[in-house]
DNA sequence: AAAGGTTTCAACCGCGTTCAG
DNA sequence: CCTGAACGCGGTTGAAACCTT
């Protein structure tokens, strides 16, 4: 039992679905030559069988002239995800930090773009945090768990996610089940000889990438504490421990987000090789 | 070439907020 | 202050486009 439909809501005949040409025009004729008005007065004004619902959102989503059209630069998707990160879902209010731009728009493009992107690279898109999931990757589920030790091979599995999205990437020296399971990876040479421990105690609240600990050698490199999925990727009642902090994360992390392929392809080699048994 | 599956995005729906009477 | 109408926003839907087999 909700509330009933208001006048404007009730539509009694009414046009409803895309719009045409002439209607278009229609619209784009009247608001030039009156502004809008009331948008409830409008439809009858300006010979339009559509709510003024309709007639609004039609003029704020496409017909207004200073809507931006094409794709998204990568300074407009950096401000999207920092603002995601501080707002949340406020669509509205990042459209009014990029001009042109629709909050409809910003909606649809963070949900079927950057959204699937942050998940692909770890990162919960809700609250910017890694993940620890163990779902995550899906395709987790699949692997044997016939003992605690395969277990602990996921989670250092998703550590090593989380290093892999770290800039450079580390390369790896093993890359059997063997080397998983005692794991020494091959850094890049700016910080080579930084063993990486398989230390699941979140011991840094904040990430800090090797790059930073390169004048050490042979230290231990503790990974940072993760986070598990939101309630819409996970069930699980694992408490928050670290924030991801894209600038350490990837200093270069616009191309992170406007190209993650490379990435993508990386790890399917590596889990091929780690685990030939399992259906990847 | 075609069928089926997936993705995209314009448009709708319903709820909370604002405002006028 | 109260009420109802209009507005604005975020979530959801579904048709069309695109992709895969």
């Amino acid at each position: 039992m909700g509330r009933p439909p208001l006048k404007d809501e009730r539509n009694e005949g009414l046009k409803k679905g895309p719009w045409t040409p002439e209607e278009d025009e229609k619209l784009k004729d009247y608001i030039d030559k009156h502004g809008h008005g009331s948008w409830q007065l409008l439809p009858r004004r300006a010979g339009l069988n559509r709510c003024g619902k309709s007639c609004r959102l039609r003029w704020s989503n496409y017909l207004r002239p200073d809507i931006k059209r094409g794709n998204f630069s990568p300074q407009e998707i950096q401000t999207i995800v920092d603002l995601h990160s501080s707002l949340g879902n406020k669509w509205a209010m990042i459209a009014s930090r990029l001009p042109g731009r629709t909050d409809n728009e910003i909606k649809n493009y963070w949900n079927t773009h950057l959204r699937k992107k942050l998940l692909r690279n770890g990162i919960d898109p809700q609250t910017h945090q890694l993940l620890t999931d163990l779902n995550f990757p899906p395709n987790f589920n699949n692997f044997p768990l016939s003992s605690l030790e395969n277990l602990a091979n996921i989670r250092l599995l998703g550590n090593i996610i989380q290093l892999l999205n770290s800039n450079p990437l580390p390369s790896f020296s093993h890359t059997t089940l063997d080397g998983i399971l005692n794991p020494t990876l091959q850094l890049p040479s700016s910080i080579a000889n930084v063993t990486f421990s398989v230390d699941y105690k979140p011991v840094c609240n904040t990430f800090q990438p090797p790059e930073v600990q390169q004048h050490v050698t042979n230290a231990e490199y503790c990974l940072p504490g993760l986070t598990p999925a939101t309630s819409e990727i996970s069930s699980g009642n694992v408490g928050h421990s670290s924030i991801c902090d894209y600038s350490l994360l990837n200093q270069n992390y616009e191309e992170f987000l406007v190209d993650d392929e490379n990435n993508s392809s990386f790890w399917k080699d590596i889990l091929s090789e780690s685990f030939p048994s399992s259906s990847l």
